[in-house]
DNA sequence: CCTGCTATGTGTATAGTGATCACATTAAGA
DNA sequence: TCTTAATGTGATCACTATACACATAGCAGG
């Protein structure tokens, strides 16, 4: 943006950008809108013309944390589908879920913060990732067939678990602690899901 | 209380009280120090004597209701272990801690929200619980040995995160499949601990 | 090119919030 | 009883969400 003009074009979008970029550094409750009305060089009622209220303004920046989220999910499916690589996607994408909310943890802690849960229909892509690597392991016999019904819940429960817990209530825990407690999960998980390579 | 002093004795458990109250209903975001001073019949700065900030009363409303959830884990201890009670009580145990989540939306909400982490120092009683039960499953040979050393976050993760994912993220879902869910989830962690009764 | 319509941004005002501080009141112990 | 420390009060400040009347400009039809 070179010289200022009026009508800024393109505010909502650089709203939640702010808002974003707002979060990493102090959390979601941090945000004011006059604050990112001044990041975005606009006057602090002119979010309301996008905006009707500041909550709708969290969901959307909540919205668009889950979407970060999703696309730190997305794993190269391979070409040739085999069992192995079927559970082994299936593993990476866990392990992605994970490392977003230890390497990012004010931002996943907004993509799921109380003001906008997400669905299966508000955040397709994410549930769509995990379910097309379970039916990939279907496919190739990886995972038997009658554990299939369910499966994304109890995998992401688990995922979703350890995501929240492991910054937070287990801080004191180091470095290679974590590594082992995550590779103890998503073992876990493997077991509970009857998953074999 | 009966006639009005100008002490009000106990004046910071009262505003916790007032806090969880108001938590169960708008959430924890909704409470307000000055509304906490006046359900507690006290003017709005009298709590900076008791709270240094508006962040540690949100703690420990978030501890208070942390310890509500502990109590409503505990349950009661078979006299004589058999394999069966043990894991009877480790799954009642789990199915304890997402009803709560489940009945108390808010309040579970509050728990665990981000400015109070709790931990293994922190809020002994739920993770001695949950850890008391893992060892009975040991010692009745429900559970392998091998299985037991970081069980307890194994199992709080897909415990926390199905209660975290339940209420908003799939809220679509009726009762009757919610019990199921649970069900499943419970099943998962059994087969992921190798517990057998 | 003009003319108006509509979306978008501005400035000001209101009410509620967290926080501070000097001061008032009281409980408890010397 | 007197003193002192703990606790509550009232006034006050800076900040925030939000509403509303007004200003500006992009755009469509003549």
């Amino acid at each position: 943006m070179a010289i200022a003009t009026y009508h800024h074009g393109d505010l909502a979008n650089a709203v939640i950008a702010a808002g974003l970029r707002r979060v990493r550094q102090r959390g979601l409750d941090a945000v004011s809108g006059r604050e990112l009305a001044g990041a975005a060089g606009v006057a602090p009622s002119a979010i309301y013309r996008h905006f009707v209220n500041k909550d709708q303004l969290r969901t959307a920046i909540s919205q668009a944390a889950r979407e970060q989220l999703a696309r730190s999910m997305a794993q190269p499916a391979a070409r040739t589908l085999t069992k192995a690589r079927a559970a082994a996607r299936f593993r990476a994408i866990g392990a992605a879920y994970i490392d977003f909310a230890l390497s990012e943890p004010r931002l996943y802690a907004a993509a799921f913060a109380e003001c906008a849960p997400p669905s299966r229909e508000d955040n397709p892509s994410a549930w769509a990732i995990l379910a097309e690597s379970l039916d990939a392991l279907v496919a190739t016999g990886a995972m038997p067939r009658s554990r299939r019904s369910g499966a994304e819940v109890v995998a992401w429960s688990s995922v979703h678990g350890v995501s929240t817990l492991l910054p937070s209530p287990l801080p004191a825990t180091a470095p290679g602690d974590r590594k082992l407690i995550v590779t103890q999960v998503l073992d876990g998980v493997a077991r509970s899901l009857e998953i074999t390579r």
